[in-house]
DNA sequence: TACTGGATTCACT
DNA sequence: GTGAATCCAGTAA
């Protein structure tokens, strides 16, 4: 399995949002298929918009792993980009390839399309939390460029936040069980 | 120092 | 479809 470069990330976050669909995520045993990701820039959606300790980390490097907690129970994962303008991609949902009965464990359900279907799901299947932010890609959690072939990638606004709905932020891979509701 | 609200999920009706 | 759970970063004072 070849891992991905760090160039990958030295992009526009929307760019990188879409390449990383298809991508294996991999962290211990567990590993899965990127189906869904999310782009942020320094739009009035995202943490950079505003430059503070916590959104530091998009603005210093590229291709680290930014983690942050969300309704105060919920992780949501991301990698930085673009260190340029400062971003990062969320990622949304996987779709679980090895590892799967223990991420059942974690998430303690049984349904498969369930299990990470969403940012809070992803952390939790994984078992991720905050003791990883801040590490570079590859170190921890690993990316490589195998993954999923041949498929379609649909793209929408980001719902609920007005002066962003306009922008193509999400990408989805197209007829996936896996990835999230749209 | 105190207050506010959120890049979510899940149980309940 | 609706609302509760939960806690921290950001902001205002």
């Amino acid at each position: 399995m070849k891992k991905i470069s760090n160039n990958f990330f030295n992009e526009n976050s929307v760019k990188v949002a879409e390449k990383l669909l298809g991508k294996t995520i991999s962290l211990g045993n567990c590993s899965g298929y990127i189906v869904e990701t999310e782009a942020y820039g320094t739009d009035d959606a995202s943490h950079a918009r505003k430059r503070t300790p916590r959104s530091e980390l998009m603005y210093s490097s590229a291709g680290k792993v930014y983690i942050y907690l969300v309704y105060g129970m919920h992780y949501c994962l991301n990698f930085t980009c673009n260190k340029k303008n400062a971003g990062a991609v969320l990622i949304r949902a996987v779709q679980p390839v090895s590892g799967i009965e223990k991420m059942k464990k974690r998430r303690k359900i049984e349904n498969i399309f369930e299990l990470a279907n969403g940012p809070g799901k992803v952390c939790g299947a994984f078992g991720i939390n905050i003791s990883l932010n801040g590490a570079k890609v590859n170190e921890k959690i690993m990316l490589f460029d195998e993954g999923l072939k041949h498929f379609k990638v649909g793209r929408t606004g980001r719902v609920g936040i007005k002066k962003a709905a306009e922008l193509p932020w999400r990408f989805y891979i197209k007829n996936s069980k896996f990835a999230g509701r749209h």
